[in-house]
DNA sequence: AGACTTTTAATTGTCTTACAATTGAAAACC
DNA sequence: GGTTTTCAATTGTAAGACAATTAAAAGTCT
């Protein structure tokens, strides 16, 4: 673990790489705990607020935690699925703020994805994910729900239907994909007569899921994703219409 | 912006949070300049420092940049394709790594999502995706090439297929996907057999994509992920044998 | 001896002050 | 008017101090 004063880079951020890859190289272990603050700033020969500054930006992607305390310090954090997940929508979400990205490329983007879980799902659906998937449908069908209610509800079933396939690393792809999405969304209004029939296409797919039936809830998702834009497209031509 | 002092959580964590939560709502906007580091300190009653680590961790996760000297200062970052690809790879291949992935679950996961990418790149493929892809069918063929550089070529060739959808926001969530997989592939030793083999497949996937041919697409890719797993399959079976 | 309490030492979190390095802009000069 | 110099603002880094936290060690009581 050396460093370059000499360069150009920040001290902070080339501390912060070199502890980075000795994470990822694997010579510190998770859970293993880093020399102190203090022997960190004998080791590379800066100040402690240096080193501090790189733990933080260490600890910003979750690479390692830190306690205080006596036998306190920075640990190597194991990267969970929960967390990478979180990153992933932080992430995707900020992207899609960012870049004026039309709805449909985005809503391209998801359904894709989305309809390349649905035959891995169809074949290994459980009860459990089914169960949730109807849940939410219920939830759309009785309650009095806001429009980012509803919208909320719908991302919980499409990430129901994604887990349905039982594979973690296609759910944390999947994850930046259908959230981040729901900013988008959220400009949709939902009247009485398409949550009907988004409600209609819901209990298709679940039903579909159930039956193992992969053809049919590809079908399907290939018509809400048509209505979805269509939906949009309306909003849009709205919007255009009054402000002319 | 305020924060409270009596919080269980970290000085910088709140104020990194405030200011993070200032961009995303939009109150400050993509290249707009923060206050100074001693106006911030001012404004959240915290020191310098404190206020440094905070737009340490946003800069971490490049939500801005700073630069030195007069009118230098914090800028909020457009958050780039290119930047999101980078996190999203280091996220992915990190989340792989650290969790003990099969490597039958990544690459289903991997393929399921680019054969989801299929259909959209034989309608829309372009001259530039079909020439890069025709470029590494050429490395892959002619020049002697190490397993790393052959596998590097491998992901070359199935980014310009997913590029050719002509989608950033599906190309930036699969990126994702198939880098992660690279050090995963890079404990495969491709013998000139199976070389043979998967260039074949390549070719097929570059005339069937020219032709607009999406179900041959579909059907090479379907055979490229049976043949992985079966490569992968030999080289745990050999290391069983070995170690037995 | 064992359980409970107190002390202690290690460690991170924060503050203060100071100086160095960088850089754009204003001022001075030719 | 153009060029050079100076200056001031800002981030980067350093050093030292104290507060807060926490686990372990030491002490104490039953």
């Amino acid at each position: 673990m050396k460093i370059d004063p000499s360069s150009s880079k920040d001290l902070s951020v080339q501390i912060a790489q070199a502890i980075r890859d000795a994470i990822i190289s694997g010579s510190l272990r998770v859970d293993e705990r880093l020399p102190s603050e203090t022997e960190l700033s004998e080791k590379f020969a800066v100040s402690r607020p240096t080193v501090r500054e790189a733990l933080k930006r260490l600890a910003a992607q979750s690479l390692i935690r830190t306690q205080r305390g006596a036998s306190g310090g920075a640990f190597v954090n194991r990267l969970t699925y929960e967390g990478a997940y979180g990153q992933q929508i932080t992430t995707s979400t900020l992207l899609l703020s960012m870049n004026a990205v039309s709805f449909e490329t985005a809503c391209e983007a998801r359904y894709a994805l989305e309809r390349a879980c649905a035959p891995i799902a169809a074949q290994r659906r459980k009860e459990e994910q089914l169960g949730k998937m109807r849940e939410q449908i219920a939830r759309q069908t009785a309650q009095a729900l806001s429009d980012e209610e509803f919208c909320a509800s719908d991302v919980a079933f499409h990430r129901a239907l994604v887990d349905a396939a039982c594979n973690p690393v296609l759910s944390y792809h999947l994850a930046g994909a259908v959230e981040a999405m729901q900013p988008l969304m959220n400009m949709i209004t939902f009247t009485a007569r398409s949550r009907i029939k988004i409600v209609a296409l819901h209990h298709n797919i679940a039903d579909a899921l159930e039956a193992q039936d992969a053809t049919m809830v590809d079908r399907d998702l290939q018509e809400l994703h048509r209505y979805t834009v269509e939906l949009a497209a309306d909003i849009i031509a709205q919007k255009t219409r009054s402000s002319a």
